[in-house]
RNA sequence: GCGGGAAUGGCGGAAUGGUAGACGCGAUGGUCUCAAACACCAUUGGCUUUACGGUCGUGCGAGUUCGAGUCUCGCUUCCCGCACCA
């Protein structure tokens, strides 16, 4: 029998199918092991290679982990509610669903046909109405809490009330927003219904607000900041605008320190917890209010995070649009400051991005008053102070601030040394905490350890300041102005306050729209709906229900729990289930997700927890990375017309230059001046080249010539197309017409070619103006050389003529961009699999490298994975595709192959490097071959290793060895050390670090052996030359080095 | 500007501080074949040498060490993320 994966393959994927070989319970006495790929969005271009890198990585740990004893759960399903439907819908009128639908069947396809061990049966979509009533449902549960920062977690909102009939707010240590105003018990319970759910919106997890965001009328959206560039839309350049807009809000930032810190508690990759604690951005510092000279009523309240160098403060900065700058500025200063506000709001961001180097700024003429020392500080702005962040405001302390110290260098202010440790002022900012202070009044001589606590503790008791923590994070929006999302569960009153729909009532379902657009009004699509009401069955009042829906992230934020217990209706998920899964074990997805799904999905999962609906404050113990996939296109390079000039120029016409003189170019800055290509200096011919098809054009040249008595060849492009790599041709044709006596001479020919493409290789020898650089599909193209046979099928290519290099080959440039269907770059994995089989493709994704590493796809190794399956294969057939496999004890040396492939293999997945597992296989494969061994034992036990990498034609073979169950179930082969030892060790013997001799000595042997044998080596003698070795350094079945 | 990561043959990449370049691709030579493909065998970092060998070599420059691709410090380039984040 041959190797023929397109029959193989196919046969067990049904035979798994039937057996249902990957169905998971939720009950086992094995261990559970949790292995979770990020949820794919199912988008209409299918998936291409890049996608399943990830998913072959976390198959293989699945299948691996199930050989080990563990109960695996390995589920897959959809991210399907998104913005390309949308999009698809506003242009085709399909209804979203239809195509996410479609989309889903075909991902579905692609994904089955690579052999994955998904239990299919568990399979969700977020945009089902039986999963996202449970999305709403969590909503719901998030809008009945607040956050209690004394009992550091989230509390009914029952209890909230409860206490501020008691007590009014004071005491209480909760999340609020800003504006929250102090109440007793008394004003609590004079306030009416609705005044006191108004006051409750401010503690609720999630609560409509007024945001700012970038409004886009044109398009009737929201925009986010990256679809923004230079005021107006990426798309469509209609004006964008901010806008306030009451929008759901998720109060995450109450969980920021819990989420930084469970940080500490998950075995994730460091970028990633860098980025999330940088999105997070906790500063502990102080808050510090400066007087204002000659304004006893105004003050300048900056945040620090570094209090301790307040005595290095010599000026004061404002962001231009600082509400204070108006009234401060002097009159002597107020054109400078007008006009470098006016100078300020005239910047774009990009402008202001690219010119971090260049310091501007403005005097205005106040100063503001230092609360330590009582010194009279100038107060500058300057456009590198943000209005939008903190307080807009900076306390400047050159000494130990770059920007700082720019600023003050350029406007010639004080720069003050502040600590002893400071080096190099006159070069740089120092921004050490190192030494003892100086200039610095109270905190002279203290270290940074006690100068901090001593200067907070007299702001707090002076009432001038305190000391605080500050967040980069704030609150995520929840709100979409978009059709396909989930609906918002919330109804609003006659008195504009929000309330829950009654559970029963759920799912609240996507109603039925006319078009998929924002009403006249402005309003969301969903105001299209008719009767999107809410009418309480308990006879209450209702309301008109909310209609934003929810954004992407709310589906994707618990979706690993309802893998768990996918058809559960009376739960999102079972208790019993939860209790038995827990969490995931191990988390595989792209790094793109760091802070955007990996931060919202940890804190619903804190809310969750605090709840006591899930069981774990981290959802995933260990995430891993992978690295993304891209492109690699192909360039080939077409001629414009001028290149045939320029051509001619390089290539034919030198020789003329001796026999006929100097001849005349036509230049393209001297248009009018010339009319002809080329002239002759020493003969009447003029050269017109130009297309064949140009008849008006060589009419007129002709019509020129001949009034200037000049002999006309023309020489179409088509043709020098056609005998581009036949200069002679072309030059003989010039000899004879400047032999001849005609007056005009064209070709007769029709010229076959149309178009002229040059081989990458000699594209440096021409003008690179003369050549269009287009992208040539990549399946016409081998190895960087384009099939130019076959390419004549695509249209561009019909008649098209190529520039061969001297080995007749034409040479496409390569270039690796990312993967997509305009760059004509995208391979489809089913190409992948039906030339070589979803084995081989899957061994060969892990072999292109770590996991972790983003890297070209790149096919040129392709065939050495293909060559090896097909040696492993020949390990139980012969040439003539016998069985070949034999009974019977296996050799020393054939257990030593398996034993150390075996540990090898073993170690590498434990620690996720597939790439060199396959190395292993394939070492272990030919030296078994080698060693001519079919022993079952040994073959047995390396389809067990196989299996997880390559199970189609393992469980063929295992079927073959008699086995009726899968190769599944087969169990890992357990590591025999003994079977590794050998009975001596080639070591090899360094003189000072330098590899100069080998001896061979018996594996168990003791350092003196080692060494005496060593020193007896021919080789070893020489170097020495008769001297004693300083030392000796022996590693035990390592080396031997000599020190002389 | 800040933070993170990377840099090894013609290419993808190996290498618990211990023989740099495993494994694969590509290339060259050979066997098989009418021929091609497939397959198989051999060679394949640079320089040098008839050969044995010598010598240089993991982006650059120092350092630690008996020994550094690996550890430390400084630099260069590239990639990723964030971004006037005080």
């Amino acid at each position: 029998m041959e190797y023929n994966p397109s029959e193989i393959e196919p046969k067990w994927r049904k035979w798994w199918q039937e057996n249902g070989t990957y169905q998971v319970n939720n009950h086992s006495e094995k261990p559970k092991y949790y292995i979770l790929d990020m949820f794919p969005y199912p988008s209409g271009a299918g998936l291409h290679v890049g996608h399943p890198l990830g998913y072959i990585a976390s198959d293989i740990m699945a299948r691996y982990k199930r050989l080990k004893g563990f109960n695996v759960l390995h589920p897959m399903g959809y991210d399907s509610f998104g913005l390309p439907a949308e999009q698809y819908a506003i242009q085709t009128g399909i209804h979203p669903e239809v195509a996410t639908e479609q989309n889903i069947t075909r991902y579905r396809e692609q994904l089955e046909n690579i052999g994955f061990s998904f239990d299919w049966s568990r399979e969700v979509r977020t945009s089902s109405p039986e999963y996202y009533r449970w999305t709403q449902w969590i909503f719901m549960q998030l809008f009945g809490h607040y956050f209690d920062k004394k009992a550091e977690k989230a509390l009914p909102i029952a209890q909230l009330e409860q206490y501020f009939a008691q007590n009014g707010n004071a005491g209480i240590q909760a999340a609020c927003d800003d504006d929250t105003p102090a109440f007793s018990a008394a004003e609590w319970n004079a306030m009416s219904q609705t005044e006191q759910q108004q006051m409750l919106l401010k503690y609720r997890l999630t609560f409509p607000s007024e945001e700012f965001v970038n409004w886009c009328p044109g398009l009737g959206s929201v925009l986010s900041n990256d679809e923004v560039k230079d005021g107006v839309s990426e798309r469509g350049g209609y004006p964008v605008e901010r806008v306030l807009m009451k929008q759901w809000v998720m109060r995450i930032t109450a969980y920021a320190d819990r989420l930084i810190d469970g940080l500490d508690t998950v075995d994730w990759p460091d970028p990633i917890k860098d980025q999330q604690r940088n999105w997070i951005g906790r500063s502990k510092g102080a808050s510090v209010k400066f007087g204002v000279d000659g304004y006893p009523d105004y003050h300048i309240e900056v945040f620090t995070t570094r209090v301790d160098t307040i005595y290095g403060v010599s000026f004061m900065v404002l962001a231009p649009e600082h509400e204070l700058v108006r009234e401060l500025t002097t009159d002597a200063q107020r054109s400078e400051i007008d006009a470098y506000v006016r100078w300020a709001a005239s910047r774009s961001e990009l402008e202001r991005m690219s010119e971090v180097k260049k310091v501007t700024g403005a005097f205005t003429g106040a100063y503001a008053i230092n609360p330590f020392n009582g010194e009279r500080v100038p107060i500058w702005i300057a456009d590198y102070v943000l209005a939008g962040y903190g307080t807009g405001a900076v306390m400047a302390v050159p000494s130990g601030d770059q920007r700082d110290w720019n600023f003050a260098r350029h406007f010639n202010l004080p720069i003050i040394p502040i600590l002893d440790a400071q080096q190099n002022m006159e070069e740089a900012a120092d921004p050490t905490k190192e030494g003892r202070y100086i200039n610095s009044g109270m905190i002279n001589g203290m270290d940074y350890e006690t100068a901090v606590p001593t200067l907070i503790e007299w702001l707090e008791k002076k009432g001038l300041g305190k000391g605080k923590t500050q967040y980069k994070l704030r609150n995520a929006v929840f709100s979409r102005q978009r059709y396909w999302g989930e609906p918002v569960p919330v109804y609003w009153d006659s008195n504009n306050i929000p309330h829950l729909i009654d559970e029963a009532d759920l799912p609240l379902t996507l109603p039925k729209v006319d078009k998929y657009l924002p009403t006249e009004t402005g309003e969301p699509p969903l105001g299209r709906a008719k009767d999107w009401y809410y009418k309480p069955k308990d006879g209450s009042e209702g309301g008109p229900l909310e209609m934003n829906t929810m954004p992407g992230w709310a589906g994707s934020s618990w979706y690993f729990y309802r893998y768990m217990d996918p058809k559960n209706g009376e739960a999102f998920c079972s208790p019993e289930a939860i209790n038995y899964w827990q969490d995931v074990d191990l988390y595989i997805g792209g790094s793109e997700h760091a802070v955007g799904h990996l931060l919202y999905s940890r804190f619903w999962n804190h809310f969750l927890f605090d709840t006591g609906l899930a069981p774990k404050k981290e959802f995933a113990k260990k995430l891993i990375n992978q690295g993304m996939i891209q492109g690699r296109s192909s360039f080939v390079y077409r001629a414009k017309e001028r290149f045939f000039e320029e051509y001619l120029m390089l290539k034919v016409l030198k020789p003329f230059f001796n026999e006929q003189g100097p001849f005349e170019v036509h230049a393209p800055d001297f248009e009018e001046a010339w009319q002809y290509d080329f002239a002759f200096g020493a003969s009447d011919l003029v050269i017109e080249v130009t297309s064949y098809k140009l008849i008006d054009k060589i009419e007129q040249i002709r019509a020129a010539a001949e009034s200037d008595q000049k002999r006309l060849l023309v020489l179409s492009v088509e043709e020098l197309a056609d005998n581009i790599n036949r200069p002679d041709r072309i030059a003989e044709k010039i000899s004879d017409a400047l032999k001849s006596k005609e007056k005009f001479i064209m070709s007769r020919e029709t010229p076959k070619s149309e178009q002229l493409f040059v081989s990458f290789n000699l594209v440096h020898k021409y003008n690179p103006e003369n050549l269009t650089r287009l992208h040539v599909d990549i399946s016409y193209v081998n190895n960087d050389f384009l099939d130019t046979e076959k390419v004549r099928q695509l249209s561009m290519f019909k008649n098209a003529a190529f520039k061969l290099d001297a080995d007749g080959k034409f040479l496409t440039c390569p270039e690796v961009e990312k993967m997509s269907k305009s760059k004509y770059n995208v391979v489809n994995p089913d190409d992948m699999v039906a030339q070589y089989g979803a084995d081989c493709f899957r061994m060969y994704e892990m072999f292109l490298g770590p996991i972790e590493v983003s890297k070209p796809w790149n096919t040129n190794g392709i065939t050495g994975v293909s060559g090896f399956l097909r040696k492993f294969w020949s390990l139980f057939f012969d040439n003539a595709g016998q069985w070949k496999v034999v009974d019977g004890e296996p050799s020393a040396d054939e257990l030593r192959v398996l034993h150390t492939c075996i540990k090898k293999v073993t170690e590498d997945i434990e620690r996720f490097s597939m790439n060199t597992c396959v190395s292993h296989f394939m070492i272990a494969t030919n030296e078994l071959r080698d060693l001519k061994c079919s022993k079952r034992a040994v073959l047995e036990a390396m389809l067990a290793l196989m299996a997880p990498f390559a199970p189609h034609v393992s469980e063929e073979l295992w079927h073959l060895l008699g086995h009726t169950s899968s190769v599944c179930d087969a169990q890992w082969p357990v590591l025999n050390e003994t079977y590794l030892k050998t009975d001596s060790i080639n070591y090899p013997i360094q003189i000072n670090g330098k590899l100069r001799a080998h001896v061979d000595l018996p594996s168990g042997c003791t350092d003196e052996e080692a060494i005496a044998a060593a020193l007896a080596v021919e080789q070893v003698k020489k170097w020495l030359d008769g001297q004693t070795p300083k030392k000796v350094i022996h590693v035990k079945g390592r080396m031997i080095n000599i020190v002389v």
